[in-house]
DNA sequence: AAGTGGCGTTGATCCAGGTCAAGCCGGTCA
DNA sequence: TGACCGGCTTGACCTGGATCAACGCCACTT
């Protein structure tokens, strides 16, 4: 192995941090959440208190928060935190101590986490309907950044207690989606110890197009090529998706590169690509050939 | 990437399966999860009920079985299957339709997923305590094969429904060995996406270590070398440790002994390790160095 | 409209770890 | 007791993907 130990953007992440402290960001272990780092670029963080949010989301019927009946809406408004970030903005940092969960409403964020020298692992990406921070640990063991603006609620650790307490029906889902989430993490060791790059790219793809579909970010991986949407719009660099697939940048470029001349895909523009072949592009994806 | 397609015990687990249905063995598709394969080695299963199976349970105290106190053990007994298999038994099988949860009381199990030339990857171990088969999915997505023999209490979908709605603590415990699990997969996925071959080792091998330890399966990668036991007992065999690792049984082999080539480790039998410079191991696990 | 910086692509080269092959060791079975 | 077999180690060599480097393409900025 041995990849470049900091790539583009981690490098970029790195000096932006230099202006205060290296050690700290490097090692990610002080500073609370929402603290704001003296002398780092302008931090815009609404918050506001909409006077109906739950309500109104449009994430609720495809999140945790969709196990709570209509009526019971109050106490659940009542303890969420709705907050907006812009892109870029990192919401979660590793080793900072778990004082909230997050239920992110709309945008993307990825989730990672990263070695002492730079080297970084996308574990998942996290949309709309997403559950952030269930940690049974005190700190946080990944960092979270938006990828353009992301909105969320955010619960205190002892007030997402309460309303486990009040709805049971909500630490039901909550197991569903964390059972999901740990399949799907399962599925993602057996890409990164054991497929070829072309079959990461292919696996990657296939997913997305299924995102694409669904709407879902909590996506089983039950990839198949039966009424898929062709095309794909990607929300991440190339950095981002070589970090979620355990490759470099050039890799990612160039297998991509390589599926367009096998007449696989196209990529009309570089946030866009079109599937052409999708059963060989799902053969790939599974191992086959 | 692109390592050997079938190695040594994966091509052993083919030869056995060819007797009767390759195809079946290379999708893992069909039979059940007790059935008997025809013409297979004879399999040594006993069911036995034991009057009072969780009382006298060593593992209760650090399973979610724990979660139940002593005067409710009765109807948590009634629903329970105790078993036992030989090692070498997969006893369970990715695509088979998921009917059972296991609850693993002695003894260690591999946790895999196989792609369909071969390649496999070890998700986890699982020791006394272990919580397998919480899947939303209809059908089990890993499958489980016993490294020695293994003792398990097996319960059905509904009769686990059943138990969760009359213990909700049973249902919280449960939420919270999954988010355990999960943040372990995050940090596996690190490994497999980020880490080198001797850092993949010094990270096995200080979790095992934490392991002898604790005694406990559920562990939090939080390794440290503060009162840590320093000989470790491997229950795997070198190509376990490959497959979990992202690796070949050569790379795992020349990596241990270059590690202790170095002076970082002793290897007294095959399957003892033992931990000389802990310090400089954990440095090297971390991604130091 | 020239400068700048982030992102993506592509080519040339390198190397960590995979592949192939040989041999050792301990257990087991005839 | 010796043949066999499965697991492990080590050496020689190969290769997929990493590294290094150059360049093209926006989108901003001044």
């Amino acid at each position: 192995m041995g990849q470049r130990a900091i790539n583009a953007s981690t490098a970029n992440r790195l000096v932006e941090a230099k202006e205060s402290d290296v050690s700290t960001a490097l090692l990610g272990h002080r500073g609370s959440v929402f603290s704001v780092v003296p002398s780092a670029p302008p931090i815009i963080l609404e918050r506001r208190k909409l006077p109906e949010p739950c309500a109104q989301c449009g994430a609720r019927s495809y999140s945790v928060c969709g196990a709570i009946a209509d009526n019971d809406l109050g106490p659940l408004a009542a303890l969420a935190v709705v907050t907006e970030v812009d892109g870029g903005r990192t919401f979660v940092e590793e080793g900072d101590s778990a004082e909230s969960f997050f239920n992110i409403t709309s945008g993307i964020a990825k989730l990672y986490k990263l070695l002492p020298d730079g080297r970084r692992q996308i574990t998942g990406f996290a949309g709309p309907g997403h559950f952030l921070g269930l940690a049974v640990s005190s700190v946080y063991t990944f960092s979270a950044e938006a990828i353009g603006p992301v909105r969320f609620c955010r619960f205190s650790r002892p007030k997402l207690r309460k309303l486990l307490i009040e709805f049971p029906k909500l630490e039901r889902r909550l197991l569903e989606v964390t059972a999901n989430e740990l399949m799907a993490a399962q599925e993602q060791m057996l890409l990164l110890g054991r497929k070829t790059a072309r079959e990461r790219l292919a696996s990657f793809l296939m997913m997305q197009a299924e995102l694409m579909q669904t709407g879902l970010t909590q996506m089983g991986h039950g990839a198949s090529c039966a009424g898929r949407g062709a095309r794909i719009t990607l929300a991440m660099t190339r950095g981002d998706i070589a970090d979620y697939l355990g490759l470099t940048i050039e890799t990612v470029s160039r297998t991509l590169s390589r599926l367009r001349a096998e007449g696989m895909i196209s990529i009309p523009t570089t946030n866009d690509v079109v599937i052409l072949n999708c059963r060989a592009l799902e053969n790939l994806a599974g191992g086959l050939s």
